[in-house]
DNA sequence: TATTACTGAATGAACGTTCATTCTGATAGG
DNA sequence: CCTATCAGAATGAACGTTCATTCAGTAATA
C-alpha cells in the first residue's frame, strides 16, 4: 500500500521550509516535524535530502508546464502567444509564492547550474521547451531581434523573475494592469 | 608594518571561495587555508563570518560604484547616459566574474534581502542611486514608460544580470557588439 | 503471527568559534 | 653589540553545536 499521504506531507513541508529559509535553514528534522512524521520516515520515501530536493523541483516544473499550456494555442498569432505565456508565468509565480521562492533557492545553488545548462543548451523536456520553440520561431520569422536565444531568454525571463520577486517581497503590488504592462515592455525588448 | 597584508589575503580568499562554492561551501578553515593564515587569524580582522561577508560586499559595491562613474556625465543626453551605465555595468561583471558570482550569492541569501529593501525603497548610498536618479528623471521627463521605478529596474537589471550570468557560466560569449545590442534591447523595453 | 511502516534517540561528520600557546620583532639594559 | 624582556600578532587543536543519516525498537496491518 503506497500511501502518498505522508510523502505529500513531507514534500509540502519541504517546500514551505526551504522556500522560507533556504536549503540550509531547513534541516531534515524540521521538515519531519512540520510534516508530522518521524525524522527517519523521510528516508523511506527519499534516498536522501538531495533526492528530496530535486524531486520536489521536478514536481514544481511539471505543474508550471501544465499551467502554461492552459489556453495556449499555436493557432493564435505570435505576439498573442508570447503575451499569454508571459502573463500566465507571472500569474503563476504571484499566486504560488512558495513555489517561486523555492525555484529561486534551487536555481541559486549547485543543483541549479546543471539544470540550467540542460535548459538552455540541451533538449530537456523542461518548462523552457515551449518558450524555446516560440522564440526560435520568432527569430526565423524575423519577428524577434536577431540575437542568440540565450539573450532573448534573458530579456524575457530576467524582468519576469525580477518583477515576481519584487512583488513577493512586497516591493511592489502587481495587479492585472501592471502585469500586462510589464509583459508588453518585455515584448518591446525582444521584438524587432 | 602594513597591517592590511593579511586582511587583504583573507578577503581575496573569501571572495574566491564564496564566489565559487557559496557561503556554505566556504568554511572558515578553507578560507584561512587559501589565504595562507591560521584559522584563528581571521578573527583578528573580522568579528565573525557574517562581518567578513558583509564587509566584502561593501568593498565590492564601492568598486562598482567607482567603475560606473568613469566617463559618466550628466551633461550627455539621457539615452547616452543610460547606454553608458548599462554597458559599463555589464563590462564590469564580465571582467570580474568572481565579483559577479559573489554578488549573486549575497543577494540570494538572508543578507541580501535586507540590502535590497534598502536599495529599492530606502535612500542608501548604494550602487543603485545613480540608476535611481537617472530613472526617476526619465519618468518625469516622459522619456521612459510610466511604470513604477521597481518595474523599470527589473526591466533593466533583470536582463543585464541574466546575460552576465550566462556569459560567466559559458552559455554565451558576449563581445562588444552583443553587449551593445543587449543594452539597446533593454532600452527598447523601458523607453516610452 | 509475520510483515511492513514508522519512530526518534544515537551517531559521526562538519562547522564556526575560542583560547592557551608560539612566534616575531621592537625596545631596553648592560 | 648582545641579550633579556615584552606586547601583540598569529596559530591550530579543541570545543560545543548542528546536521544528515542510521538503526534498534515499536506500532500497525495483513
Amino acid at each position: 500500500m503506497v500511501k502518498n499521504d505522508k510523502r505529500d506531507e513531507i514534500v509540502r513541508a519541504a517546500l514551505e521550509l526551504i522556500a522560507e529559509h533556504g536549503f540550509h535553514g531547513a534541516p531534515m528534522a524540521m521538515i519531519a516535524g512540520r510534516a508530522g512524521v518521524g525524522a527517519g520516515t523521510i528516508y523511506r520515501y527519499f534516498e536522501n535530502k538531495d533526492v528530496l530536493i530535486t524531486e520536489l523541483y521536478r514536481d514544481i516544473e511539471k505543474n508550471i508546464m501544465e499551467a502554461l499550456q492552459q489556453g495556449y494555442s499555436v493557432e493564435k498569432p505570435f505576439r498573442e502567444r508570447f503575451l499569454h505565456l508571459g502573463t500566465e508565468l507571472l500569474h503563476h509565480f504571484i499566486h504560488n509564492p512558495l513555489v517561486f521562492r523555492y525555484l529561486e533557492q534551487f536555481h541559486n545553488s549547485p543543483y541549479g547550474v546543471a539544470f540550467r545548462r540542460d535548459k538552455i543548451l540541451g533538449t530537456s523536456t523542461s518548462e523552457c521547451n515551449v518558450f524555446r520553440e516560440l522564440f526560435e520561431l520568432g527569430t526565423t520569422q524575423q519577428i524577434l531581434k536577431d540575437l542568440p536565444l540565450v539573450i532573448l531568454f534573458a530579456l524575457f525571463f530576467g524582468p519576469v523573475l525580477s518583477v515576481a520577486r519584487d512583488h513577493i517581497l512586497g516591493f511592489v503590488e502587481l495587479d492585472e494592469v501592471l502585469i500586462h504592462h510589464t509583459i508588453e515592455a518585455c515584448w518591446d525588448g525582444i521584438k524587432r
